[in-house]
DNA sequence: CCCGTTTGCAACGAAAAGTTGCGTTTCGTG
DNA sequence: CACGAAACGCAACTTTTCGTTGCAAACGGG
């Protein structure tokens, strides 16, 4: 009657094996192709235990999503905005390549079959951009951007690009890679454009360099 | 015995309907529950002439990917770089928005269920991004960039960030909404930064302001 | 040690997926 | 215009998957 100060006893340790069962599954799977069956024997469970526990897929995959608690946490600032977003851009590549962020970024896609878990989804990677927040500070503090919605602004873009390098793309994302992006969310185009002047400079003799 | 080069029958016109009611499913289904009768029947037909004509339900996605030959044509520079980013922007946005377009970022999630869908719905996309060289040539040529990979660089970060913002968040993307992204591309974080040393310069006297 | 709860197992019913046979329509062809 | 092959719709059928139920065994707390 009163189990929830108990020890983890036999019965949730199931719960979690089937809840992490469903993530596992629906990382390589989509929603509408994803078998119970399949997820009780990935936990290593019979079927008529997901089927009991809980009424229909939606419930199952409401209550995995529940589960994935941990959120990212870039953590403190690394004391530069250049660190913190190539901090940050690991952040996102160790999470796409996660179970989790991999069950993520399909459940999202289910906005028209199914808003509720879309949006539970996209609750779930929302709350983890709160961490941000404590960077943008800092880097205003520092006067590398204006406002939050800089820092937001940046986040957005390294985070799109990021996601379809690895999700959509497939391709692989090194520190390189991540780099690149990094520096132009810093200095845009304008670092480029002045290289290609001085290469245009040297080719031309320097014509039009001094203005 | 030689329908090739006829005049469109009735039996292609029925094929289209098909592989276009496909692609529409496949927009606000996913592929795991995608229905082939439903497909029949918001095309028109009876669920035999579907599963006649294609073996599975692989062979039918795959027949309706390779009808999306409309890729993305940006068209010719419009003289400027960041006018030429805008426009990609709002073309990015108007596909992401079509039936194509939802499909196309369903099917590309797909890599280990069906990796050769997955594959062929990244070529797909990949095909469009060929019509953002001549853009890159033309900047390089302005001077505004280096490389095309600079180009790339950048289309890479402000599609990623559109997708994001369209599919898995679900927020709509105006156009002044594309035109902070690309501020973000052209000049980086610095235009902020002066911004904010001018603020710091104003309230502590442009003490380093000079450099 | 006992009793309530939960699980596994197997069998079951229901629904969707996929197939087949046949009469009818359509379209190309002589 | 008439004929024949091919394709379609329709309905019935088989197969597979989904979801449920009954029951005996295992587990765990008191």
């Amino acid at each position: 009657m009163k189990p929830g100060a108990g020890p983890p006893s036999s019965r949730v340790a199931r719960e979690r094996a089937i809840l992490r069962a469903t993530i596992e599954e629906l990382a390589r799977s989509d929603y509408g192709g994803l078998s119970l069956e399949r997820v009780a024997a990935r936990a290593g469970v019979n079927k008529t235990t997901v089927y009991r526990r809980w009424e229909t897929k939606a419930d199952l995959v409401r209550a995995a999503l529940a589960s994935v608690a941990k959120s990212l946490r870039p953590g403190p600032t690394t004391g530069s905005l250049r660190g913190d977003l190539m901090r940050i851009g690991r952040t996102i590549r160790e999470f796409v390549a996660s179970f989790e962020g991999q069950c993520l970024t399909r459940v999202r896609l289910l906005e028209h079959p199914e808003p509720e878990l879309a949006g539970m989804a996209r609750e779930l990677h929302a709350r983890s951009l709160d961490e941000v927040f404590s960077l943008a500070r800092a880097a205003i503090a520092r006067g590398e951007i204006a406002t939050e919605a800089d820092m937001m602004l940046l986040v957005e873009l390294l985070n799109g690009a990021l996601h379809m390098r690895l999700v959509m793309k497939n391709e692989a994302a090194d520190d390189v890679v991540i780099a690149r992006y990094v520096d132009v969310l810093l200095h845009g185009t304008d670092r480029l454009k002045s290289k290609t002047q001085h290469d245009v400079a040297k080719r031309k003799g320097a014509r039009k360099a001094a203005r």
